[in-house]
RNA sequence: GGAGAGGUGGCUGAGUGGUCGAAAGCGCUCCCCUGCUAAGGGAGUAUACCCCUUAACGGGGUAUCGAGGGUUCGAAUCCCUCCCUCUCCGCCA
C-alpha cells in the first residue's frame, strides 16, 4: 500500500510506475484522488457534527446533575435529530473509506529508478553469472535419476495426498534435512535470528504481507477455522511485528525461518511441473529484514550477496537476474531472482527471489519505528529465500550425478549427511 | 470439548451510564535543587486520522479502554457476537 499523500503529490509518477509494471488501468489513480477528496471532506463534516453532539451531551449531563430536567430535555430533543444526521454521514463515510481502501490496494509499489523498464521476463537483466552451465547431454533430469532409485516417490505421494506432494525417501530425506540445517546455520552466522513460526496464519496476517486481496488463490485455506496455510514463511515472519512501534536501535532486524510452504499453483502444467520443479508443498529457508528506510537498498544488496554465497558454496552454477518492472511483482520496488542451472533439463530454475518492499508492506501492517524526535515512521521490509529446497535439490542431483548413477554430495553438506556419495 | 474468571495507557492497577483519553503508582524524558552519591521538587510522557498554521514549533477536532455490532442525548461502564488469556475438568503429542 502506497502513502496516499505521496500519490496525491506525485500522481504522474505513480501512473508511470503502473504502466511500467504492466498495470494499464491508471485511471484508478484519478479515482482514488477523487474518492480521497470526498472522504476527507466527509471526515471533516462528520467530525464537526460529532463534536457538536459531544458538547451537547456534556451539557445535558451538567443540567441533569443540577436537576434542570426540562432544559436538558430541550437539548435532548435537538441532539436526537443530530444523531440521525451523524448516522447518515457515518454510513457514507464508511463506504467512502472502503472505496478509498480498495482503490489504494489496486495501486502497485513504485519501482526504484535502477530497475530496468520492461514488459516480460525477456526484459530482465542478467546481473551476474557464476560457474559454468554444464551442457553435457548425458545427464538425466533429476526425476529419472531418483525415481528409478526410489529416493523420490511421486506416485505414492499422489496416492496419499495428491499430485505435487512427493515423498522423499532415505538419502533424499537426509539431503533435505542437511540443506535445512546448512542454510539455517549459515543464516545464524550471518546474523539472522532463527525463529520457528506457525504454519497457519489468519486473514489479517495474509493481508499484512499482501497475499490478500491480490493473491489469495495461491493459498490453501482451512475454512472451518479461518486459517490459511502459509505459502511462504515471509507471511508469519514479517507479521511477527505487525502493529508495533520498534525502537530505532533495534534496527535492522534479521530473521530466518525454515518452513514448509504450501501453494495451490492453480493453472500450472506441462514441463514446468515435472519432478521437483513445481510442487504444492515444498521446504524453504526464508530471510526477512526489517530496516531503517535509508538502508533498504544496501540491505537488498547484502541479502542478494548472501543468497548467492550459498549457491557458490554448494558449487551450483547460477545467474542473478535483475527483474524488470513488468516481471517484478506488485509489491516490490526492486527484485533479484537467483536461478540455478539444471543440466538435466538444460534450463534455469529459480531458487531465490530477493525483494525490497520499501514501506509497502510495513504501511499495510502498521509496522513503525520511533524516530529520534519522538515521531513514528513506517519502516522498510525485505525478504529473500535462502534458499528454496526442491530446485536446489534438483540441481545438486543433476550436477553431481555420475555415470554409474551415484550422486556426489557437495562438500559442505557432507558433515550433515555423514557420507560423500548417494548410491543406488 | 465442559464449567468458571478476566481482557483498561510502556508496565502495575482504579474506575458499574454523564464533567473519563481515563485516578494512583512504577518506568521514561526535560528542568530545578543538592558541592560527589543517595534523596527531593516541578513539568511532560498513547496511537491513527481530519482541519488550521509553520521554515520548524504549534493549535483545534474526531476515533480508539481485546475486536465488531447494538441500546442511549451520552458507554471503559449495559446488551449481543467473536477473539484471546487464566483456573478447574476432560482429551491428548
Amino acid at each position: 500500500m502506497l502513502d496516499v499523500t505521496f500519490i496525491r503529490e506525485n500522481p504522474e509518477e505513480v501512473k508511470q510506475a503502473m504502466r511500467n509494471k504492466g498495470e494499464d488501468n491508471v485511471e484508478v489513480v484519478n479515482e482514488l484522488l477523487n474518492v480521497d477528496e470526498q472522504w476527507r471532506s466527509m471526515v471533516e463534516e462528520t467530525d464537526k457534527l460529532r463534536s457538536e453532539s459531544n458538547t451537547k451531551a456534556k451539557k445535558i449531563g451538567q443540567l441533569m446533575g443540577q436537576g434542570k430536567k426540562e432544559e436538558a430535555q430541550d437539548i435532548i430533543d435537538y441532539t436526537s435529530k443530530l444523531k440521525e444526521d451523524i448516522q447518515e454521514k457515518e454510513d457514507r463515510l464508511r463506504s467512502l473509506k472502503k472505496a478509498r481502501e480498495e482503490l489504494l490496494l489496486q495501486i502497485p509499489n513504485v519501482p526504484h529508478k535502477s530497475v530496468p523498464v520492461g514488459k516480460t521476463e525477456d526484459d530482465n537483466e542478467v546481473f551476474k553469472t557464476w560457474g559454468e552451465p554444464n551442457e553435457e547431454d548425458w545427464r538425466k533430469p533429476h526425476w529419472e535419476l531418483v525415481e528409478e532409485q526410489g529416493l523420490l516417490d511421486f506416485e505414492r505421494g499422489a496416492k496419499v495426498t495428491g499430485a505435487g506432494f512427493p515423498f522423499y525417501v532415505g538419502a533424499m530425506a537426509k539431503l533435505q534435512r542437511a540443506l535445512i540445517n546448512y542454510f539455517l546455520n549459515k543464516a545464524s552466522e550471518e546474523g539472522y535470528t532463527e525463529i520457528q513460526v506457525p504454519y497457519f496464519v489468519n486473514e489479517d496476517s495474509a493481508r499484512g504481507t499482501g497475499q490478500i486481496p491480490d493473491k489469495e488463490d495461491m493459498m490453501y485455506e482451512v475454512p472451518r477455522d479461518d486459517f490459511f496455510l502459509i505459502p511462504t514463511a515471509e507471511v508469519p515472519v514479517t507479521n511477527f511485528h505487525r502493529d508495533e512501534i520498534l525502537d530505532s536501535d533495534e534496527l535492522p532486524i534479521y530473521y530466518t525461518a525454515y518452513t514448509p510452504c504450501w501453494r495451490r499453483e492453480a493453472g500450472s502444467y506441462g514441463k514446468d511441473v515435472r519432478g521437483l520443479n513445481r510442487l504444492h508443498q515444498f521446504d524453504k529457508v526464508e530471510l526477512v529484514k526489517i530496516v531503517h528506510p535509508d538502508m533498504a537498498y544496501d540491505e537488498l544488496e547484502s541479502l542478494r550477496e548472501y543468497a548467492e554465497s550459498l549457491l557458490e558454496e554448494l558449487n551450483i552454477p547460477y545467474r542473478t537476474l535483475l527483474m524488470c518492472t513488468g516481471d517484478m511483482g506488485f509489491t516490490q520496488t526492486k527484485k533479484y531472482d537467483l536461478e540455478v542451472w539444471s543440466p538435466g533439463q538444460q534450463r534455469w530454475l529459480e531458487v531465490s527471489s530477493c525483494s525490497n518492499f520499501g514501506s509497502f508492506q510495513a504501511r499495510r501492517m502498521m509496522l513503525r519505528r520511533r524516530k529520534e524526535n519522538g515521531d513514528t515512521e513506517i519502516v522498510h521490509t525485505l525478504n529473500g529465500s535462502g534458499l528454496a529446497l526442491p530446485r536446489v535439490v534438483a540441481a545438486i542431483l543433476e550436477i553431481n550425478q555420475q555415470q554409474d548413477g551415484s550422486i556426489k554430495v557437495p562438500e559442505v553438506l557432507q558433515p550433515f549427511m555423514g557420507t560423500d556419495v548417494i548410491k543406488p
